[in-house]
DNA sequence: GTCTATACGCTGATAGAC
DNA sequence: GTCTATCAGCGTATAGAC
């Protein structure tokens, strides 16, 4: 196998190395705990080359953010060609989520767990991107189908997809120690199922203007 | 009223001065892009003192960080104190998450929507705090009493949380117009009666195990 | 105990050689 | 087009007066 031998110098371009190393900087170390420098030392890219490409960190902070955007968009593009109905593309999106949890942590970590607007203020939050309104269109084709019960449309997207991120979240910050592909039958359950338990209790909910 | 005048200086302490600005500042421009003058400045105490009693924009961002949380366990801890089933603690809780988010709308930013690890990388992930250890264990009782369906813990406790949380996310990131006390409602109907629609499409879920 | 003035280090950014 | 050496500005932290 000689091609695994470190002698062939990796013939990646430029940008993927810096995007590459950014990435895990950024997601180890947060955003502004990290300078130019150690971007630099990462990625084997010069100073100079990094502000000749991206313009600075911003530059590089945003240039990631897009890539991976434009990844996640493809990713629920595909699932949106398939052919199945809006619930199971739903599903199928939250299974990806997971897989990719495990997989590549770091981009879930970059996309659903930092907050851009601080050092990207410029940039619209991540949740009103183009992925993430074509998962509340595809939510809102379902309810239309009957495939998903009737309600505002974020209130109803919300209570899809947040248990979903919850769990990731919770993952990424280590509270959960199983990977969470292991998760995601139960997950899937409660979701579509609902929480009550064997006792019917909902005429005791709690209202909010009780006290 | 003469009270209302500005004449009589405020009599609030120091430390409380100090934290009110800073928690201000931090959720508006983020912990990173505010400077210890910019706290002095917003809280009228000087620099010297701000050290004194805190050693620094960490211990500032700390002091601020327990005091929040101690406050949201006194939350918790009055509804558990309430005489209720732990489905009616859990749709409180949200209700109270839910009217804080539109009073207090930097404390939960603060609390739900900052990125603590970035700049108090020795604290605990505040998931793992006692207030969020308090409402799982409420989750877990209301497990054993048949007032929630069974599974693990995390699963249980995410599908339960996390569109209320989302929801949050989502109003503090300007998606959202709606006050989110409006959607109170339908959000726990949703939570504990599922996503389900009229159609039933159990047998075609989604499996990870597929593709 | 409260404040002002100052120093030091780091980081983002650039200019100019190759 | 790529890199190295250097600069300027900001932000933390402190020392010392009141």
């Amino acid at each position: 196998m000689p091609y695994l031998t470190k002698s062939a110098p990796e013939p990646e371009p430029l940008d993927c190395r810096v995007l590459t190393a950014a990435l895990d900087l950024f997601v180890e170390h947060g955003f502004h705990n990290v300078s130019v420098h150690d971007v630099q030392k990462e990625s084997s890219v010069s100073i100079g080359s990094i502000y000749k490409h991206f313009g600075g960190k911003e530059g590089v902070a945003k240039a990631l953010y897009y890539h991976l955007i434009n990844e996640f968009e493809e990713m629920v593009n595909a699932v949106l060609e398939d052919e199945m109905t809006n619930r199971e593309r739903c599903n199928k999106i939250i299974a990806l989520l997971f897989e990719y949890s495990e997989t590549r942590r770091n981009i879930i970590s970059y996309m659903l767990h930092s907050k851009h607007r601080e050092f990207l203020p410029s940039e619209p939050p991540i949740c009103s991107s183009t992925p993430f309104i074509m998962m509340r269109d595809i939510v809102l084709q379902g309810i239309e189908a009957g495939e998903i019960r009737n309600g505002s449309p974020w209130v109803v997207a919300a209570s899809i997809f947040g248990g979903a991120i919850r769990l990731i979240h919770l993952r990424l910050d280590g509270l959960i120690d199983e990977p969470l592909t292991n998760l995601y039958d139960e997950h899937i359950n409660c979701m579509w199922q609902g929480m009550s338990g064997d006792i019917s209790l909902e005429s005791k909910d709690y209202k909010s203007s009780t006290n």
